[in-house]
DNA sequence: AAATAACCGAGACGGTACGTCAAGTCTTGAG
DNA sequence: CTCAAGACTTGACGTACCGTCTCGGTTATTT
């Protein structure tokens, strides 16, 4: 279409940053408000002030940008932990972790099962996000850990990413009781400390 | 009759058992093809060779149906372990445990993950179908390992039951990676026995 | 009706003839209520405190249904006019002719609509009661007019009987508007007594 | 735009009048080949090359569906009567009026006594329509005949508009038979004739 | 009296259409 | 080229009613 009025100055209106932002937020929203399957594309773009091609534009589908969204929230950092006691580190951190995974992760995990089988490649997405969030809640304290001189096994910090997260989520989702304080007990001192401290 | 009440006064033509079969095997078989989010009431339907009014008269929705139908499969019997060696007795279980997990129980997670949020019986439900199952395949290795004299740590059959479920969806889910050798090995050496076996 | 084959060779239970009456006048109330395309067989069923197949055992269906307990209402017996006044007669005659086929036959027109593309049998039928109805609504009032000596058009009766009723569905069905008295003169010294009086 | 106010603010994209008109079509087709209650908006939808949601996005449900699609219809124009033979232009007139009739409006009907009943508004509308139909019809052949001479009474196109279309629907539909020739011929010369024109 | 057969109410059945909802795409006009 | 708005196709949802069938049970006639 030449116009014959010369060069056009401006060559496509940028995307607005800004608008990324708030779809984000407004997914985790309504995620937290009313769970993964419940959802809808058009309340996240109402939520958000923007348009439903605006989103799609964004992200792939529902699950892709569920995942976005989850990956945006910038991973919480676990509390720091009186050196010393190992015991007081775990029951910290591990209900520090629970409160965590209770509060954000089950929202992923919907869009992890609903988008799995159909979309292999959004589904490693998926799992590098819950790996780098379930990596920032567990490393973190066994470094400190280390350096205040605790007695731990080799691999320890592999052995408790491994474990807690896993049965915290069992116990949440599988059992659908809270992660209260006589639980984290009998995870501390019945499966880490045994497992991990050095006899 | 003996009793005073008789028995229910069946009214009108009594639901065909046959059918609440057929739907849901046909539900299992089409859970297992596309997976829970792929599943429509109306191929169940069509697969069972029946209405779907006669579904939705039986079920209130397809969580319920999936719920259902997973109920409905009876549970598999763990596998017989020779006396007297605990760790090949694990060995077989958790492989065995994983490999029902992988092909059985994932499907129900999905169906928990939709109707937990909405319909809070219907999570309970579904919670005491997944845990009548695990229960079903933790326990009865554990009866057999008392009977044979193996030196095990109270509670050891309660321990199993949390973590080792746990552990392996946790590796299928979030990890994405099959539960193999490897991986049952390092759950029965590096978990189960130093927290089972008494010292 | 006699055969000469004698009384049928009824085996087994005979029909209740109560429940016959029961559904048809269940049908008539169903109709006047909710209009016949929300008229359902169950809705007539449950009035008549009978079962579905109670119904379709007499019935082929809903239009057939709907004929027979229109069939079943005996016509009602036009009013006596005082002889010697042909204008009176008919006034009398055409309002009351309008208050029976707003009350009554509205309701076999939506059987008729209905009924008569798929099954053309069914369609000569409700037009059987339709005449059947219009004829004794209409020759009565005629054959005393004539006994009393007014002077009549030849076929007065059948003009009438081909126009009163025409126009008075017409103007409850195409013009939604009642037969008020304003209209029954109109119709009556316009257009009835121009055609059907000797001048 | 010369006018201050600017065009109606049109935001998102616009209704496809294209689809407007097909359904529409579509409407009237499947009309005419199954009748108004073998009519679906499945199907009307599919001849349509529409989505289902599209038909109810313009049309509140079946009947308002069939009333807009007869709207849509044009109507069709009287043909030309030569001038200065009532009997000869009436003839022609009831005749292709009959055949109107008989090709197009009783498909309304049914949708008129459907939805009548249940929504006022919407039997209202199709009543407007029917009348602006039969206006239509009507009123022209009166226009000219007056025009060219013709000594009828006052009022006479009314009288027309009101026993014509009345006796011709009530034998169609009351009596099932065809508007023929002689039924025309008695029509005209024993009922319309006396009744317009001029003694 | 017993056997037979059709009746009965209740309601499940396969099927069809309903009217709604959400997903993801496309189109408009504005910026 | 992006944006907001919203129409679009598609396809599943869960419901209503149709007309049939099947059950336990009842009521007459026939044997």
């Amino acid at each position: 279409m030449s116009d014959g009025r010369g060069p056009a100055p401006v060559r496509g209106r940028p995307r607005d940053a800004g608008r990324d932002i708030a779809i984000l937020e407004a997914t985790l929203l309504v995620l937290t408000e009313v769970g993964y399957d419940q959802l809808t594309i058009d309340a996240v773009a109402a939520r958000a002030g923007v348009g439903k091609p605006t989103v799609y534009r964004r992200h792939r589908g529902k699950a892709a940008l569920v995942a976005a969204a989850v990956e945006h929230r910038a991973p919480a950092t676990p509390p720091a932990t009186p050196p010393g006691d190992l015991r007081a580190a775990l029951l910290a951190t591990v209900q520090w972790l629970a409160d965590q995974i209770a509060g954000q992760e089950i929202g992923l995990l919907g869009a992890l099962f609903t988008g799995m089988r159909s979309d292999p490649g959004l589904a490693a997405e998926m799992r590098r996000i819950l790996r780098r969030d379930e990596a920032a809640m567990t490393q973190e304290p066994f470094r400190s850990a280390v350096e205040s001189g605790e007695r731990l096994v080799p691999g320890a910090a592999a052995l408790f990413a491994e474990i807690a997260p896993a049965v915290i989520v069992h116990r949440l989702v599988f059992a659908g009781r809270p992660c209260d304080r006589p639980f984290v007990e009998h995870l501390v001192d019945d499966v880490l400390l045994p497992l991990l401290q050095v006899r």
